[in-house]
DNA sequence: GCCAACGTTGGC
DNA sequence: GCCAACGTTGGC
């Protein structure tokens, strides 16, 4: 379901069969951290209740899409690692869960309206913090980082992810 | 803890 | 279908 209002709007793009696409996926270091990923090795992106983030997952994410592990809410946000979308969007079981906080009482079984994707480590990195971020014009236009934008999972363009890599690099 | 921004809900 | 009220996000 879109917000109302919104206008149903063609994708800006067509996607290739063989492309990547990039993404950038907050999570909270208290809930998941980067540390919690390097353990675990892939983690399913439970807990997602924003119609826009479930359809970036749903409908755009591919296997093997890059993603940038981003730690929100926390001391020092800023991304802090690098990761991949590793399966298909599938139901997202804690909202059946009534012990779950991402319980939703108005999701059915036959019609689970909440779906989500695994995300696999492909490295911890040092920190990319937001204020340096902020600070590199290339990266200006990442939507994370523009004003309102509360949104937990956004889009990441070739041209921000070669930068973000150059960055990584660089710091490395 | 504050608060701006934005999404969702629900009365009408 | 409008829109005010409310809840959430998330940086600071």
């Amino acid at each position: 379901m879109m917000a109302r209002g919104a206008r149903q709007t063609p994708p800006l793009h067509i996607r290739l069969a063989h492309s990547v696409a990039y993404w950038l996926m907050k999570s909270e270091p208290g809930e998941c951290s980067i540390d919690d990923l390097v353990r675990l090795g892939q983690v399913p992106w439970v807990g997602v209740r924003n119609y826009q983030s479930r359809n970036f997952m749903r409908d755009e994410m591919r296997i093997g899409d890059g993603v940038l592990f981003y730690h929100s809410s926390c001391p020092e946000p800023g991304v802090a690692g690098l990761a991949e979308v590793s399966s298909a969007a599938y139901a997202d079981a804690t909202q059946f869960d009534r012990q779950s906080p991402y319980f939703d009482a108005k999701s059915s079984p036959d019609a689970p309206r909440w779906q989500h994707v695994d995300v696999r480590l492909v490295e911890k990195t040092e920190l990319l913090s937001l204020a340096a971020m902020r600070e590199r014009p290339e990266l200006a236009t990442m939507r994370v980082l523009q004003r309102g934008n509360r949104l937990s999972i956004t889009p990441v363009t070739p041209a921000q992810w070669r930068a973000v890599k150059a960055l990584l690099a660089r710091a490395r």
